[in-house]
DNA sequence: ATGAAAGCGCTAACAT
DNA sequence: ATGTTAGCGCTTTCAT
């Protein structure tokens, strides 16, 4: 027994198919009568038209895509959770197109993008194949980058490297002068926040001791042990840490435990996102707080404007981040 | 200018689009020389077939959808990245069917489930709907659940009774007596979960102090601090908590922390799940592992073989969980 | 207000 | 080996 069909429903209403059509879609009017009949056969048959064929014929789709890295972070789990409500309230559906930072998977990204009929996209993590960026501007494909800037691409971000500044200058005023900086690479997020780095350290006048960013290869925990462990292995010794992400703060605050030192009575630790687990951690994380919820809405909003064919006010929309001072950072002993 | 389809290439090459529809999907032997130069144009006008219609065609997509909670915790964010990446491996790619424990958005799923044409389903969240169930084998769709079984669907997950069993048990031959749980309602491990609680505590004759299951609303570590704090407003003080995910257990950690009471020289907590940042906490959790990368592989094996139209050798695999014993745990003060 | 017919971009059965 | 044709399940002119 196979799914029931619009032609199945026009032929049990004694219609014809564009009849079924145009109840279905709200088009034209149709005999109250007739409509209700249908009304009725649709509901009691649960026929519900083939996506597949619509999207064929109509050329879209009402879903959207979100790139992301198959192993996305806390932080990018909770911005998917918001843009996927958010896009759920203008009536699209969330596709996850999952992308690897290497070569292949870009370009199997790409070819579903050029493949599905899909109305736009969200890029939450960037692509390193430049041409990716290049096809979206070039086909006029709606698209809108969050937490970074590419190509011209409309985005919404923070200002990163403020923001890096504000947490390092924290630490600074805390009275630090020994301040390490744990970090991944290969994104623009992670350049800027370095910038931020050595521009508070720059601005404070700090050359007692040198600067040392260290660069781990993820951005987990478990690379913030890492990280920690070989700064912990470095002549001299830190008073506090500035971990890039959250997770990497996690890391080195394990590792610093492991020693035996006391955050923050020891060393002090900043982080940066304030995902959600950061307020429960012990002890709770200090941090700046990206904020997630507002990145989300506008970040659909544009694509919204884009989709409708409408310009978006400023191609660039960057938000505040805020310093959230918890129980991790603290006076030098 | 629009996409390149496959009549452009047709045209181009001088051939029909039955001929580049051939050399696509390696039908049949077409003359080298012609497949040639389909194949150049093809790269060199990036031309990529279109899914929608390929599927409307060919009555399958190589798509298999995820349902899951548009809020997903970071136990299933693990899950699903091992199941990407397993799909992935076998051709297919992976949608997100999200749903939020409430009539409406189960039912917009189930119509997604109809008017989309996904080959499978891999449910890692339940829903309420029995009838959501009811469609899948009336309408023989493969499907599997992970992590639950629900209506004789093909299900891979652990004894979470057992399982809890053990972790309460472990507790026990600490020494413990007066144990409490954290737990949360809705699901059937919730269920499991409880009555292995319950079952450890009766196999181990105690009976000084009465069992106490506080049920949180949610499995967030927020969740966990508030279910902590009620059990701290209790008449009679615990000295073990068993919570029933991890996540849960870190709220309980904080809570605790909070009112001064040290993990586990006080008080001994014990999760579930073992997430990847269990192993960083302060303390590092105590906890029950599920074989998150098995369960992933073992579920896409079973639908893969149900979408081949092969039986499954076993309708329910039960995979095996173990006891992680960690920093969180200790005797009794 | 309603139906017939064309067509969306492909695949597959059927001819040749 | 290759082209012709008939759909897939819908929406949308265009007639009536």
């Amino acid at each position: 027994m196979n799914a029931v069909g619009i032609k199945d429903i026009a032929r049990q209403a004694g219609v014809s198919v564009s009849m079924v059509s145009r109840v279905i879609n709200g088009k034209s009017y149709v005999n109250e009568a007739k409509r209700e009949k249908i009304l009725r056969l649709i509901n009691e048959t649960g026929f519900v038209p083939s996506n597949t064929a619509r999207n064929m014929v109509m050329k879209r789709s009402f879903s959207i895509a979100i790139v992301l890295p198959d192993m996305f972070n806390i932080f990018q789990r909770q911005l998917v959770a918001v843009i996927e409500r958010q896009l759920d309230y203008f009536g699209y559906q969330l596709v996850f197109f999952m992308v690897n930072f290497d070569d292949a998977s870009e370009a199997e990204c790409l070819a579903r993008i050029k493949s599905e009929k899909i109305d736009g996209l969200i890029l939450i993590q960037e692509v390193r194949n430049i041409e990716f960026y290049e096809y979206l501007v070039q086909r006029n494909i709606p698209a809108v980058s969050v937490t970074f800037e590419r190509n011209g691409l409309p985005s919404v971000h923070v200002d990163d490297e403020s923001a890096a500044f504000e947490a390092v200058s924290h630490l600074i005023n805390l009275g630090h002068r020994s301040i390490a900086f744990i970090n991944s690479v290969g994104f623009s997020f992670t350049r800027h926040r370095e910038n931020g780095y050595y521009r508070a350290l720059a601005s404070a006048s700090i050359t007692l001791h040198e600067p040392v960013a260290i660069s781990v290869p993820q951005f987990t925990p478990e690379a913030g042990v890492y990280g920690m462990r070989g700064l912990l292995l470095s002549k001299h010794q830190h008073t506090a840490i500035f971990a890039a992400t959250d997770e990497l703060a996690f890391g080195a605050i394990r590792a610093l435990k492991d020693y035996g030192i006391s955050v923050p009575n020891e060393v002090s630790v900043i982080g940066f996102d304030d995902i959600d687990i950061s307020n429960f951690m012990v002890p709770r994380l200090t941090t700046i707080r990206q904020p997630i919820q507002e990145m989300g809405e506008r970040a659909v909003q544009m694509l919204n404007r884009l989709i409708s064919g409408k310009t978006v006010p400023k191609n660039k929309v960057l938000l505040e981040h805020r310093l959230i001072i918890r129980e991790s950072t603290a006076v030098p002993a």
